[in-house]
DNA sequence: TGACTTTTAGACAGAATGGTCTAATCTCTG
DNA sequence: CAGAGATTAGACCATTCTGTCTAAAAGTCA
């Protein structure tokens, strides 16, 4: 045979994430049972308990994965960007470009956190992630010499944004997304120059 | 006995609504389980089956019941305020008063809606959820003459408050959305003034 | 070849789930 | 009082869930 030896089957192990990593994502964790993702994967139950200390560590991993790929993600995002401003107006292309996707559900740790638990996978996993999401913003916010309440507010777009695209399968609100926080950005900016711009009340 | 007679036991139905509330907004609606929610509020099995016809008529109940207790206290907000654009960031002044409660835990349909199966009383739900609040601030936009865009941002907003208020454990993020909130309103009213501003491009 | 690791199939257990059913009791109202 | 409606306790059921165990087969590599 040409064709170099038959690339062997792959191991239980990345079968199982593999179809973990859809299942849980598509249906929700709790909807899953370890049952459903041996028959799809076609891994024997001896198999999962062999590589995995149980469901819990499946799903830990599951998360793990997750936000490994999407950080690596918007890091080639990043790196065509020039400047903080352009860096964080790359993240909401990203979004842009994630919500386009045919299977998108939403944001895999803003879904985690509605089924966690305290002391469960999805509530560290849900930290760690809101801990470099923050830090993501953070970063770019300071280097351009913005208050810190910017990057609290960009957060604030990029979760929304995951929610419309998600519950009203709407893909298109990233661009609007954007839009806002280029505005933030330049209301920023002028501010920048200017110490103290008059703001807007409530009862005016 | 003076005191009027005992006002008697609230009804099997609504201790268990109220259970119910209280548990499925606390750990989920599938972290919880019938036995839990009869055993807390002291009710007999026979009656939930008496009163509905299953735990999805229950949930369907309580999703209802939600969205219609938050509706009514957001109309009592927006009462108070003169003017679409005053009553648009009246709404961030009631997700400040919502956020800075004890027991807060996100929104109850954005969380829902990450238990939701296709077809499921959360689904419904969220969808009635969703239509209702793209009205809220789609009315108000549109009587201000304000481009549409900006109601999808304003709900970007009012859901990614949501979000850093339950993830993150930060009430105060309220404040920084309906800054946020002002920032894009100011922007949308001078561009009424004038047709057609710069924008802010991602390479420059 | 022989030792070691990985994977398989399937039986099995123990707990939790939502739901049904019966029979007795309580409560309100005509 | 009588009767209808509401509530109770508890047994019971079928299903699903995670997890354990055994014994054999297959793959890996020195």
């Amino acid at each position: 045979m040409s064709a170099a030896q038959t690339p062997r089957r792959r191991s239980a192990r990345d079968r199982l994430l593999e179809t973990a990593d859809r299942l849980f994502y598509d249906e929700g964790i709790h909807n899953v049972g370890i049952d459903r993702v041996l028959a799809q994967s076609g891994v024997a139950k001896g198999s999962l308990y062999y590589n995995f200390s149980g469901k819990d560590e499946l799903v830990r991993t599951y998360l793990h994965n997750r936000h490994a790929r999407w950080a690596a993600r918007i890091d080639e995002e990043l790196a065509a960007a020039a400047g903080p401003s352009a860096k964080i107006l790359a993240v909401f292309d990203a979004l842009a470009e994630l919500f386009a996707e045919p299977g998108f559900r939403g944001c895999t740790f803003i879904n985690a956190a509605a089924e966690a638990q305290p002391g469960s996978a999805e509530e560290q996993a849900t930290k760690d992630f809101r801990t470099w999401l923050h830090e993501l913003f953070g970063t770019f916010v300071t280097e351009a010499g913005y208050p810190d309440k910017l990057a609290a507010q960009l957060v604030m777009l990029y979760d929304g944004a995951n929610i419309s695209a998600q519950l009203d399968h709407n893909p298109g609100v990233a661009g609007a997304a954007r839009d806002a926080a280029a505005d933030l950005l330049d209301t920023a900016q002028a501010a920048t120059r200017r110490p103290r711009p008059p703001s807007r009340r409530a009862s005016d």
